[in-house]
RNA sequence: GGACGCAUAGCUCAGCCCGGUUAGAGCACUUGCCUCACAUGCAAGGGGUCCCAGGUUCAAGUCCUGGUGCGUCCA
């Protein structure tokens, strides 16, 4: 079998995904063996697009899980979608819009048809996208938060958070989107800078004795102003607590009320307080027993309570009212003043902060535990029940945790989980039945004529549950015994607040059955990097600097669009991915894919299998290739276990080309064409070698591994070889080592020894191709006879003189005597234990060679002094450790031999020409 | 206003936790090679006040303090 010329990603990304789908790899059994290693996926919107963000997660996530998978482990990789309610809603709002209707128009019910539609339709797009990426999930068990199975477990956590007194329906200060007509949460309020006015407003004191200015950015809710505050430590104002103004426009009266929190250097120090319409206000205004006065409706137009001022939009009414003002000269004076305006995450309107009953979850109100949903969640990770990766994030965790304040989970949607609270109209007794099955009568006067609360709950709340309610909570399932609690999770830093401080709380809540390191949704999290563009901005749509990863992975493979963001996944730093790197992963697949064509061809006419060979009678360099494939996999698999995918990725890079293709590739060819048993070792090594290799690659590159995998696999001679690359065995390291330290000594002489004569070609001008003749010479005069040097080297040369000749194309002439320097055309290059000097043709210009050896010395001598300085110093010879002074002065002798030797070179070359 | 992260070659980044050879990689650049796996390649080479200032230490890119610049999150 022979591989083409070129590989072609795309044709080997559809078959073998298609492949192992087929073949049921990524199918979890709980029934099978081996320790379970669980993953879920952050459930990506249903109206979602893949973008680098996601590539960057699921690739992550593929490494660690095709890892896990190949060692043996029971793995489980779960997907899914969440429904994204406000997203998805407003999606299908817009679909209707184009008919001219609204979704009051369609009613509830066919409303949440449509957008049930549209999901079927559209809702699949991501899943495939990341099909594309090679994600092995394990696809036959996708979830979607609306799914039954997934609605019991939200029903049922609401149900029971609410008997707990976890759950309470409150009236309260909540975020008002009033483009999207619901509440919500604080997490999806965007503070962005804006450039707004502070008007100083006079208000007339109720007794005519004057009046007070204060500095407002928003006066159009003053019409719902309760009071004007002031520090009390504030001298100007101070006399004046206690009295009451008459406030413009409303024809009100209100008090001026003296509170510390009010900042004396903000404006006129003095501040108008409308509890319904500011959060700190709000605070304010409970501590001060004052009354709180909407003045908006759900739309942000005035509502009645503005009186004359009622339909205007917030806008509007703000325009009029300081033109009002104006007219009764109340207007002190306008600045321009920057500050920061609360807007919808989703749709970029300015969030109103309104009063309104809702339902919130008590984070902080201790639960039948003992302990509260926040507190219990920060224990478990102080308790290293769950830890994160970086460690630093558990710092932005608590942080938040510790101020977390009560959950509004209520929302004025139609897409997503109707709240199980029931009112009966007929005793109408202002208290709801919550109940997971809606009741057939009132428990109260038995009366029929129930009602369902119209609220949907907040999309998050479903995704605090993913990682159980996915695996069949609260049944009893054989899943959720097996891989409760999950591994690990990988996510952005950005939903630590959002997503994962909602799992753990809800996980340990519902899990309460289990001791506690059990409870916990996940054993570890990850926090992946953030992707910017090669400029190093993040990438939003705004900037239109998003780079769509479909494109790439079309452009570079998907291989090395994995490697590549596998390769820059670097702990606790951004991630750059720029068009450089992404064509460096190419060249890097192209390298593979050519040394497997090398290795093909040179299969010819060998038996499949290969005939087994003694690998106790492997010549030198084959050993040595297989004892630095072991390294790499050491090293790999200890960076793969520290969540280290750079370093694993560049262990995998460094070894395919830098080791395999580059020394152990051309050491074969000699025998490949000699025949016989060296050709078979060859071959044998090649293959094998080959094999663990793309084992150790296939996590970061599955497709290509894979192909090349299958052409190689019919040599491949093992009992139980898998069928196929994703589900064969991750490579461990030989128990014994392949090599005596000696021997791994010459192979690392050998190539220091090929890379001096490769220089001197380059200095000299020797065409590459062109074998030359090379002289090696004892470096160290010791107490031994010149004749006894000579040998000395003479046998080290001897351990690798045939890979020296073949790798360096060079023939070894002589083993010249030390002190008998060169006074021919000759150039020499040190190495640490002989010299090697190569011959220079006629036209050879000796100056270029003298600059070499002049700044090479320089050097030394420079390293020379720093050490001598430190075997100089008193303190140095008395505090350093042993080990350091010795190896200080080892190396000052090399150096001063090396000193030597250079200036000797330095006089031969002057004498050359 | 509070907190965190980052600063090393022209660019993008390792190395720092745990101080001690001549500070590394990829890309870019220069030179020479179409050497029968690969020109998406091979070989060689140039390129670094490790942001600044102090401190600790026999010894600092690495540890500590302060500063500057950039970024992010939270108010």
């Amino acid at each position: 079998m022979e591989l083409s010329k070129t590989f072609d990603p795309k044709t080997a990304e559809e078959h073998w995904f298609q492949l192992w789908i087929d073949r049921g790899y990524f199918t979890a059994d709980p029934a099978r063996a081996g320790a379970a290693f669980a993953i879920v996926i952050p459930p990506p919107n249903v109206t979602g697009q893949l973008h680098l963000g996601h590539a960057l997660n699921v690739t992550l996530q593929d490494v660690i899980v095709r890892t896990r998978r190949m060692q043996g482990f029971n793995t489980l990789w779960m997907p899914g979608t969440d429904h994204a309610g406000i997203a998805t809603q407003n999606v299908v709002e817009r679909e209707i819009a184009k008919t001219g209707k609204s979704r009051h128009d369609l009613g509830r019910e066919e409303f949440v048809a449509r957008v049930w539609q549209w999901k079927e339709t559209y809702g699949g797009k991501i899943l495939h996208q990341l099909r594309r990426l090679g994600a092995s999930c394990d696809w036959s068990r996708e979830r979607f938060t609306l799914d039954p199975g997934l609605s019991r477990a939200v029903t049922r956590v609401f149900v029971m958070l609410y008997r707990d007194g976890l759950i309470e329906r409150d009236r309260r200060l909540i975020n008002w989107c009033p483009r999207c007509e619901t509440a919500i949460s604080d997490l999806e309020v965007e503070h962005k800078d804006a450039k707004g006015n502070l008007w100083y407003i006079r208000y007339p004191l109720s007794d005519g004795g004057g009046s007070i200015t204060v500095a407002t950015t928003r006066p159009e809710t003053m019409l719902g102003d309760t009071a004007v505050a002031i520090n009390p430590d504030d001298e100007r104002y101070r006399a004046m607590a206690g009295r009451t103004i008459r406030l413009p426009l409303a024809r009100r009266e209100i008090p001026i009320v003296a509170d510390p929190s009010v900042d004396r250097e903000f404006g006129s120090g003095a501040v108008k307080i409308t509890p319904a319409h500011d959060f700190n206000d709000f605070e304010l205004g409970r501590r001060h027993n004052l009354p709180q006065i909407s003045v908006m409706d759900t739309h942000g137009r005035m509502s009645a309570e503005a009186g004359v001022y009622q339909g205007l939009t917030r806008e509007d009414a703000r325009k009029r009212i300081v033109e009002d003002l104006t007219a009764l000269e109340l207007i002190e004076k306008i600045e321009p003043h920057a500050h920061k305006v609360g807007v919808c995450s989703r749709c970029d309107t300015v969030v109103e902060p309104m009063l309104s009953l809702q339902w919130f979850v008590r984070v902080n109100k201790p639960g039948p535990s003992g302990m509260s949903l926040a507190g219990a969640a920060i224990a478990a990770v102080e308790q290293g029940d769950t830890t994160f990766h970086p460690k630093f994030w558990e710092n932005t965790y608590f942080a938040w945790m510790r101020n977390i304040q009560d959950w509004c989970i209520s929302r004025q949607l139609w897409w997503g989980h109707r709240i199980p609270a029931y009112w009966c109209d007929a005793c109408n007794d202002g208290t709801p039945i919550v109940a997971e099955e809606r009741p057939a009568a009132c428990p109260r006067c038995g009366g029929a004529d129930l009602r369902q609360d119209d609220d949907v709950l907040d999309t998050w709340f479903s995704s605090g549950l993913w990682p159980f309610s996915t695996l069949g909570w609260p049944a009893a399932t054989p899943e959720l015994a097996r891989y409760y609690p999950t591994s690990l999770l990988l996510t952005g830093f950005d939903i630590i607040f959002f997503w994962v401080a909602r799992m753990m709380m809800l996980g340990i809540y519902c899990l309460d059955d289990r001791p506690a390191p059990e409870r916990v949704p996940f054993r570890g999290v990850y926090i992946t990097p953030l992707v910017r563009d090669q400029y190093g901005k993040k990438m939003t749509k705004s900037r239109g600097n998003v780079v769509d990863p479909l494109e790439i992975m079309e452009k570079y493979g998907t291989d090395a669009v994995r490697f590549t963001l596998a390769q820059l996944a670097v702990q606790g730093r951004d991630l750059i991915l720029s068009d450089d790197r992404l064509a460096a992963s190419r060249a890097f697949a192209n390298k593979i894919w050519n040394a497997a064509r090398f290795v093909m061809m040179n299969l010819d006419g060998a038996s499949h299998p290969l005939a087994p060979v003694d690998t106790a009678q492997l010549g030198l360099a084959e050993r040595w290739i297989m004892s630095r494939l072991d390294n790499a996999v050491r090293d790999v698999t200890a960076a793969i276990d520290a969540y280290e995918f750079n370093r694993a990725a560049l262990i995998v890079y460094q070894f395919v080309w830098h080791e395999f293709c580059d020394w152990y590739i051309e050491l074969a060819k000699d025998p490949l064409k000699a025949g016989g048993d060296r050709q078979a070792a060859a071959r044998f090594v090649l293959v094998s070698c080959f094999d663990g290799m793309l084992r150790m690659l296939h996590p970061f590159m599955p497709f290509i591994s894979e192909e090349i995998w299958q052409a190689l696999r019919p040599y491949f001679n093992a009992p139980g070889l898998a069928e196929h690359l994703a589900i064969a065995k991750f490579p461990t390291p030989a128990e014994t080592p392949w090599l005596t330290p000696d021997e791994a000594t010459t192979m690392n002489e050998c190539i220091a020894a090929t890379e001096a004569v490769n220089s001197l070609r380059a200095l000299v001008g020797h065409h590459p191709g062109q074998k030359i003749d090379v002289q090696f010479r004892p470096r160290f005069k010791d107490a031994g006879s010149v004749a006894d040097m000579q040998y000395q080297v003479q046998m080290r040369v001897s351990a690798f003189r045939p890979y020296f000749e073949l790798l360096a194309k060079a023939h070894i002439v002589s083993f010249g005597d030390f002190g008998k320097d060169n006074t021919g055309r000759t150039v020499t290059t040190l190495l640490d234990w002989c010299e090697i000097s190569v011959g220079t043709p006629e036209e050879f210009d000796f100056a270029k060679a003298r600059e070499l050896t002049s700044k090479k010395l320089a050097e030394v001598r420079k390293h020379l002094e720093q050490h001598l300085a430190r075997l100089g110093s008193k303190e140095f010879m008395a505090k350093a450790d042993r080990d350091t002074r010795e190896s200080t002065r080892a190396r000052s002798e090399q150096l001063k031999d090396e000193e030597l030797r250079l200036g000797v070179q330095l006089r031969d070359l002057a004498s050359a020409d």
